[in-house]
DNA sequence: ATATATTTTTAGATTTGCCTAAATTTTAAT
DNA sequence: ATTAAAATTTAGGCAAATCTAAAAATATAT
């Protein structure tokens, strides 16, 4: 079956939305898709005929295991897409997800595998999130302490455990935050301080109890 | 300005038909669209107040200058996305159309840009048709006969210009018709004769009077 | 030159996805 | 347990892109 470009995307802001198995609310929604909540009642009862969620009035909205099936592979494509467009167009990693939006809407399955295959079955996208598989199996995502990276490698911010006003601060300070990419560059024994650098700029120290409590997602290849 | 999908499909449908510079008559154009003459109708009003277009009823209808670039935007489009299927996800070029259909409206001049350059700013698609560059300009279409080309270059037969019903029949049973994409394997000296593979099948000999008669447009990479 | 056939346009509907304004239901507060 | 506030739905409309059926213009044939 064949979905707009629009039933696409309400499909997919339910999914991010729906925690756990909790019903999404229409003001929710309408506010992840900047349009009114009118529209959206109007929607979900369509979307509600074609299966993809389970609706009751004023009782919020469900996807059913269809409607899931759906959004995971429109993220599928979505994040595969994001990733062609960082490593192979060489795209920063910031200015690939409104593209995405566009591109997560062409319909052929076949390309979409073809291009999973291209980039070499990859597990994450460029800002940490994983890419579910062709089953439409989501591998876990792959997040760990600063601490615990190799040197060399590299992943998006993505959590601090350590959410402290004073920890916020250093952080604002040495322009780190959620979605803020970085590369280890360095790692001393004597004091667990670890160098990193971000994107363009200078490489930076940070504290051994910093690289502790900052996460970060790192990308991953191979099956 | 953004077009929706549905304009930009009749202005390259305008485009392709205007031979010349003779005016496209509405019928053609439902007929090409696979639409009926009246949406056609309807249509052409409103793209004639975008000045996309000159329009007089009744009088059939041309491009305007900026019809024309726009025209030539999504035919470079068009064509780069075919040769990035073929080329590097492995697509059969008669599988490619379908697919370049929907990807030809995504918005980005920068993605589009960045693929020209990522498969090196080829000059022609796999089926042999030129591929306009950045600033629109098409090159001129790459075409000879087979008895011109090298041997291991590889092209798409494109004319034929002895169309005596006895040539069509040869070509006919060595399954070579418009569109045939084959490959120069071997070229005797002592009588002119050239030994060509297409696709799956086993290389066929054809002699020099069907290799000077038969046009092919080749691929040229390079700016 | 006139009738007939063909092409094209108009008129009036339909579907999708969205809107505003008003009504209704649910939730929260006293 | 009311009442006020917030969330949600209904009602009525609009624009884009299509359609069918009927009317109008153009082309063709004798």
């Amino acid at each position: 079956m064949k979905y707009s470009a629009s039933k696409e995307n309400y499909i997919k802001a339910i999914f991010h939305l729906q925690q756990a198995d909790e019903s999404v609310a229409t003001n929710a929604l309408a506010d992840a898709l900047q349009t009114k909540p009118a529209s959206v009642t109007d929607m979900l009862k369509k979307l509600k005929t074609q299966k993809l969620l389970q609706y009751e009035k004023y009782r919020g909205v469900k996807l059913t295991p269809e409607g899931k099936k759906l959004a995971v592979q429109i993220i599928r494509k979505h994040r595969l897409w994001e990733l062609f467009l960082v490593e192979k167009l060489q795209f920063g990693w910031e200015e690939v997800h409104e593209i995405a939006e566009e591109l997560e809407h062409i319909s052929s399955k076949k390309l979409i595998d073809r291009l999973d295959a291209f980039l070499d079955f990859p597990k994450a996208d460029p800002h940490g999130d994983p890419i579910p598989d062709i089953n439409g199996k989501m591998p876990a995502l792959q997040q760990s302490a600063v601490s615990e990276m190799p040197v060399n490698s590299s992943g998006t911010v993505n959590g601090i455990s350590d959410q402290s006003a004073d920890m916020l601060e250093l952080l604002k300070h040495k322009s780190i935050q959620l979605g803020t990419r970085l590369e280890i560059k360095k790692k001393f024994e004597v004091d667990g301080s670890v160098e990193i650098k971000i994107r363009n700029q200078q490489p930076v120290n940070i504290s051994e109890h910093v690289a502790k409590n900052l996460l970060v997602a790192y990308d991953n290849k191979g099956k």
